[in-house]
RNA sequence: GGUGGGUUGGCCGAGAGGCGAGGCAACGGACUGCAAAUCCGUGUACACGGGUUCAAAUCCCGUACCCACCUCCA
């Protein structure tokens, strides 16, 4: 079976055809990068990385660009709310959602343009739209040009609105638009109110890009007039998706084959952004859980539907990951977690051993006809449900029920005592895994463990081990009065203790 | 006003005419000194009212409620 992508444009989903065979091409759009990231964001982020490596697992060689919108009003609003340079505040954001990206095992995309290093390719493309009559400079002197939406026919065919239907932006300021549907491609700078780093020359004098036109520009830079997928989320089809769609047809071009679109995480009903709390960013949340486990709640849910974040859906998504790695484990297939005697550590924080973040930009090189033999391997060793669960529209959620269903044949086989074909399982269960990005082995996952967790684990584990060897010798006195004691002891301390055929290990 | 989505068991979350996705929790059994882990078993869920059909959570009509977008948004 052959993938098939469910296209926003087209409202149905289809068999997924490149432009050019063995090779994809797919443009998301990040974020502005104005505030910390939370759960909402990396969603997107997660739901785009499964896709790429669906295709990259399903043999295509993947350019793969996700833009840094780091120029905007709110930037600039933001920045100077709390006295700072806008750029600032844009690079250390830029910074955070890295971080964040990183911790839940997003790979780096092969590129990540950032809107302000593309003015000059952003002035050309409003040129060319001037030129094709589909733009024009704002009748009064504020410097704006917009683009003429009456001047294009199929404006809002994307989100399937027809424009004498559209209301008009309440709050927009007419100034000088021969339409309120009309949007900016360019802001002129504002010298009383707007910082002189916030503009750049053009042939409509200072200014700065309009939101809509870094995307057009930005993915025709990198991936030329046509392409295959287009992704962001579902706010973004209108206005942000159409607009680029218009601009970029309008000079010419043929834009995107597919578009993608994710939908919200909200809490208590509301959009994130409107009722966020600083409970709900990326960072707090991993206090409580993994970047594996927050990952793991993600992929959980289909890209396209809602939902609504709870934590105790989200603690429910950790205990059913751990059962998968508590498999793993057992099969012999990764480290064991604390073992009571050795260098084991809690599964509830990961390895101790620190190593550099190896996230590793995708590879485009890689076509179809040189696709690794290592990765051909893997495949092979998908189950076929889980493979046609992700060829019908990157099902997740049937995918990850194949990796239980795998997960409870390899721990009957275990039970039964044959261990080869529980290996079996064990590696179908990581190449499942590794699809989804959520292989616990990997070192991506390792990198956010600090050196002092680990000296603090290792503590642990030496105490922990003293305190079961005690526990062992009223074990084998048979005083087992005093061996629960010692186990209600480290309970106590919030480690279970488990006896496994080779012996006791501990958990947090 | 326009456009689109949703309502599934105690909870999360798939499915889209016929076989009870999967997980978490719960209960029973096996195993165990006891636990834990694991395995086996246990559920008659599809907002409401009609209709179509041999068969409807799924299709049609209607109703209720919720949500998103309509130029700031992942």
């Amino acid at each position: 079976m052959a993938l098939r992508l469910y296209d926003s444009a087209t409202r149905d989903a289809r068999d997924f055809v490149p432009l050019e065979e063995g090779r994809v091409g797919i443009y998301v759009c990040g974020l502005t990068v104005q505030s910390e990231p939370h759960v909402g964001h990396v969603r997107s982020a997660v739901n785009f990385d499964v896709l790429q490596r669906w295709l990259r697992h399903s043999g295509y060689a993947v350019t793969f660009i996700r833009n840094v919108t780091d120029i905007d009003d709110k930037i600039l609003v933001k920045a100077a709310e709390q006295g700072r340079p806008w750029y600032n505040l844009a690079y250390d954001m830029a910074h955070e959602l890295s971080a964040a990206y990183a911790s839940l095992n997003v790979q780096r995309p092969t590129y990540e343009p950032a809107a302000t290093g593309h003015v000059p390719e952003m002035v050309e493309l409003i040129g060319r739209l001037v030129e094709r009559g589909h733009a024009y400079p704002a009748a009064d002197d504020s410097g704006d040009v917009y683009f003429d939406v009456g001047s294009w026919p199929a404006y809002g065919e994307l989100s399937g609105q027809r424009v004498e239907d559209m209301e008009a932006a309440a709050d927009a300021d007419p100034r000088g638009k021969r339409d309120p549907r009309d949007f900016a491609l360019w802001k002129g700078w504002k010298s009383e109110t707007e910082p002189e780093t916030a503009s750049w020359p053009s042939p409509w004098g200072r200014g700065r890009p309009g939101w809509h036109i870094e995307c057009s520009a930005m993915a025709g830079k990198y991936l030329g007039a046509a392409f295959d997928i287009h992704g962001g989320g579902i706010d973004l089809r209108f206005p942000h998706h159409e607009n680029e769609q218009a601009q970029s047809r309008a000079a010419g071009q043929r834009f995107a084959s597919y578009w993608l679109h994710n939908a919200w995480i909200t809490t208590s009903g509301e959009k994130m952004s409107k009722s966020l709390g600083n409970s709900l960013l990326v960072p707090n949340v991993l206090e409580r859980v993994r970047g594996v486990e927050l990952r793991f709640y993600l992929v959980s849910a289909h890209y396209r539907s809602h939902v609504e974040f709870s934590f105790e859906a989200l603690d429910e998504a950790a205990a059913g990951y751990r059962r998968i790695e508590s498999f793993l484990e057992r099969a012999g297939d990764l480290p064991a977690s604390g073992s009571g005697s050795g260098s084991g550590t809690g599964t509830g924080t990961g390895t101790g051993t620190v190593k550099e973040p190896q996230l590793r930009p995708i590879d485009m090189e890689i076509g179809a006809e040189h696709v690794e033999r290592a990765q051909l391997r893997l495949l092979d060793q998908l189950p076929a449900a889980f493979v046609a669960a992700m060829d019908d529209d990157l099902g997740t959620p049937a995918a990850v029920a194949a990796v239980h269903d795998a997960v409870r044949e390899g721990n009957r086989l275990l039970a039964a005592g044959d261990r080869d074909r529980a290996a079996e399982q064990a590696g179908a269960v990581r190449a499942m895994l590794d699809v989804l990005g959520l292989d616990p082995a990997d070192p991506a996952y390792a990198a956010g463990t600090s050196s002092a967790q680990g000296r603090l684990e290792t503590a642990v584990d030496t105490l922990v081990a003293g305190l079961l060897g005690e526990r062992d010798r009223a074990r084998a006195a048979r005083d087992y009065a005093a061996a629960d004691a010692i186990r209600d002891r480290i309970k106590a301390a919030g480690i279970e203790i488990e006896d496994t055929p080779s012996g006791p290990r501990w958990s947090i």
